[in-house]
DNA sequence: CGCTATCTTGAGTAGCGTCAAGTCATGTGG
DNA sequence: CCACATGACTTGACGCTACTCAAGATAGCG
């Protein structure tokens, strides 16, 4: 594992591209636990270009993505309007606020935020999205993006133009069935970071995302214990409404305690009971 | 104005409700202003239970609610699924967190809240809902509502049964369309909701409140500076992520500052201009 | 007319932010 | 492969904002 490989490392099947990237860190990324979503997975070496455009009906993601509950034959014709394996390196962006609605995305590999921003140059994470969610629905309404997306780490996404989706979704029921879902699950957990911020002190908040990431990484078949975090202390709490140093003290803190063992990017949930009982001590 | 009178109060076309509900309040509701939405108003002394049942095509609120765009007969097929003029009395929950989705709701008069409850019995306002705004879409993606919905006046809703809507969403390109656009609007509200609870200080969260309530009547043809609150300091406190000694003490300071006058729940913006500026001080 | 919910205001405090110094990772170029 | 530069993180001391608790005023309602 060096540099330089990278090009090679990614297939729509595995989260590996973080242990390459963070290739330093003493504890690995969360090996992914053997479940169905991992069942069609094509070992890493017989990786190939070609074998990066695969199909939604091949891709490891499609329980949990944008085809979810769609027959083989609708499957094909949504395959048919998304524009695959768009790549994203680190640090650029998906698309920038202010700019016009062409394309959803679906993230196959990699990590992005979502970021809002004030004419005053405040700016406030929005959102993280890891593979298997949709980005850009906060668009549709104006027809511009209301925020950047950018990669927090080397990414790709489909590109699903937005026009032919809906399009499609009328002759889909299915494939319209599940586009609401998804954008209600938007707003759905759009409430519940409101929840988060607006009535949670900040050791609550940061159990409140500790444990979502767990689940997340859960749902796609890896650890929900031992995970490496994608963003910065930064990042996390402008995500939660609290500075960096917070953040760094409210580790630190949960370490001591024995909820946690952190290492740089590195989390391992020791306690997750006693974590979620942690919610709830600030009413 | 005297009690006992409200129930032949409220057409589609007018929020006087509110100064019947309020009337002893000193200075009465905004007087709605000349606008295009006002054009097909009924005078008050006209309405009577028919009326109130009016189609979306006769409703005055049909270019801001989910009719936006849609041809004569289009507008037909969609009145056919509208469940017309359900009420809600003060206090009522129009629907219950947990509860099965079984149809969206648009305002038609009156003033509503959605609220996510926490399993410690924190409560947190996550929403104001006022005519022609659409309710429950946090629902589709689990079946089961996320929140509460309260009227916080007696109010008037349609019911739009959401498996017709979708149905008929398929053959109605244009109601697909805006129906996607307001479920994008719903996601693009809470960004800015996430951006004030988590970088604005408690004076700026309530001045953007307020210029937020501004603009939302201003849009419905009543006066963009002069106008009721139809909740309590301690909703607009839960709303904003604040106590209510806060909201009240944020008014009082306003007040006198010259930036508004404020007697109960009555609101003068005396300088908006200032008040927006006063948005990005605590950057 | 009195009861209750809502609101205002004050005094004291806790929690998180600010500022600052120092450590540790990452990755770059010699 | 090592030295160094840079960005990320940790920790401490201090300050300020908003919370808590409390008392009193006011409005709305029966």
């Amino acid at each position: 594992m060096h540099g330089g490989f990278h090009y090679q490392r990614a297939t729509s099947a595995n989260l590996d591209a973080s242990q390459i990237r963070y290739k330093m860190n003493p504890i690995p990324d969360a090996l992914p636990l053997i479940s169905s979503v991992m069942s069609t997975v094509h070992p890493l070496r017989n990786v190939s270009v070609s074998q990066l455009r695969t199909a939604c009906s091949s891709c490891s993601l499609h329980e949990l993505c944008l085809p979810a509950g769609l027959e083989a034959d609708e499957m094909e014709q949504l395959d048919r309007i998304v524009n695959r394996k768009r790549p994203v390196k680190r640090g650029e962006y998906l698309y920038r606020a202010g700019g016009a609605l062409q394309s959803l995305y679906a993230v196959r590999t990699g990590f992005l935020k979502s970021c809002v921003l004030h004419d005053d140059g405040r700016e406030q994470v929005a959102g993280f999205h890891m593979m298997g969610e949709l980005l850009g629905m906060d668009a549709i309404g104006s027809g511009k993006h209301m925020c950047d997306a950018v990669a927090l780490e080397d990414s790709d996404v489909c590109e699903i133009p937005f026009i032919e989706l809906e399009q499609l979704s009328r002759d889909i029921p299915a494939l319209q069935r599940h586009f609401h879902r998804m954008m209600s699950r938007e707003i759905a957990r759009d409430y519940g970071v409101m929840l988060l911020l607006g009535s949670m002190r900040a050791e609550e908040r940061l159990a409140a995302f500790l444990l979502n990431l767990s689940q997340r990484f859960a749902a796609r078949g890896y650890s929900a214990t031992r995970f490496n975090l994608r963003m910065t202390r930064e990042e996390i709490g402008s995500y939660l409404g609290l500075k960096l140093e917070t953040i760094s003290r409210a580790f630190s803190r949960f370490q001591t305690e024995g909820l946690i063992t952190v290492q740089n990017k590195s989390i391992e949930l020791k306690d997750p009971e006693r974590l979620r009982a942690l919610i709830g001590q600030g009413a």
